[in-house]
DNA sequence: ATTCGTCTGTCAGCTACCCGACAAAAGGAC
DNA sequence: GTCCTTTTGTCGGGTAGCTGACAGACGAAT
């Protein structure tokens, strides 16, 4: 769901990186706005033979929140939501959305591989945040691979409840999207995800307060769910 | 199954990051041997609160065959296979297995971090493995969520016909794994993958040679189903 | 307050694939 | 050649989850 720890906002607060914050080019992007969509060939072998494509990019969101999901006919999986300070760097074919009006920093390829090879710590903080996606992939593939929807589901809720740790004493859950795009989020249907929470809410381990926002009454019994 | 095409060993042949190579240990490892096994915790949210592990390795293979793959129970899912000149930084849970007799290039973590601050070429040789990384998990995971495995393991013979481009007037693919292992890759059975082998046979698009040696016999039709 | 569009809960039929099991085939060791 | 282990192909029953559909709930706009 969320890329990396790391708060790219900050890190070119720093005074040795004002020259690198001075070359990204600020655009704003309104909600619904695709920002990058990939010229998606189904035929993947090909790719090999491609010549490097010339549009990658890297951006860091300013203000908002950003999707970055892969698409194929009518059904999208959602890899990522990206909230202000996060970084992105496109390696690949997957589709960029604006959810919620943004403002990005948007830096061209040229600028990106010529910052690489003199600022260090920006290559620095560009490989913890390639780690970062890595690890959140892999977590992904995981969930998707070796689990079922109930283990992905309890994971997010999780997780959920630990971002919002003002309200730890409240253990409640704002759910961030609707239960169509969570179903996304998980790899599965808007369908499945209502009968799991509805499961869940019957078992005493959810509480629905209003749509979208849930109490958890038995977090141990929740956490029971991921094995 | 590949994570990138970048072949680190010719990278560390140049004259320019010979202080780097030198930082390696060279290891040897039998066929079979775990490699790695991470800490695995079940309890994935507290992975926040956890301090940063402190073991992250890089290694380069300089020969053998290295599997990295997921492990939950008795379910096993591979996410790459790496062969000579292939890099793998540690970023997550995953465990790294040898498969055949192994000598790996290992580098510890402190250097690992020095070199990046003092060797730009180095650091933008990593963002570029990791970026090929990424790309194949993106792809892994656009395999798993919306597609099926008939379309996958159409992906991977297309792959392996491709690999094997000295080949490409006979279009002979040998399976580098067994069945099992096979479908530890593709996210399925080992009795799917035997079922899906046999019926592109009985279809007129794969002709078995031997166990574990096709021809492909139409790779057009093999190259519709990816739809 | 009303209207409209989106979201949600529920249902029943369907399906892609899993799983355990068994027999046959294949390859390697002796 | 024999024996043993691993691999492969096949079968039939089972299941997690999908899908289309419908009605009700909810929130925003007027």
């Amino acid at each position: 769901m969320k890329f990396s720890n790391i708060n790219l906002l900050e890190e070119l607060a720093r005074p040795e990186l004002a020259p690198l914050l001075s070359a990204f080019h600020e655009r704003r992007y309104a909600r619904q706005a695709i920002v990058f969509s990939p010229q998606y060939d189904d035929d993947l072998a090909e790719q090999e033979t491609q010549k490097p494509r010339e549009d990658n990019f890297v951006f860091i969101v300013k203000s908002g929140l950003v999707r970055i999901y892969l698409s194929y006919g009518d059904r999208e999986f959602t890899i990522a939501l990206l909230k202000p300070g996060d970084l992105y760097v496109s390696h690949s074919n997957a589709f960029v959305q604006v959810l919620e009006d943004a403002v990005l920093l948007l830096l061209d390829t040229p600028t990106f591989n010529r910052c690489m090879m003199t600022i260090p710590e920006f290559t620095v903080s560009i490989v913890r945040v390639l780690g970062g996606m890595l690890k959140s992939s892999f977590s992904i593939i995981d969930g998707l691979a070796l689990r079922d929807v109930t283990v992905r589901l309890a994971r997010l809720l999780i997780d959920l409840a630990h971002e919002n740790d003002d309200n730890s004493q409240e253990r409640l859950i704002r759910l961030p999207l609707s239960g169509e795009m969570l179903a996304q989020t998980l790899g599965t249907s808007r369908q499945t995800i209502s009968t799991l929470l509805t499961d869940f809410t019957r078992l005493g381990i959810l509480q629905k307060e209003q749509r979208g926002l849930y109490r958890i009454l038995d977090e141990n019994r929740l956490r029971e769910l991921l094995h």
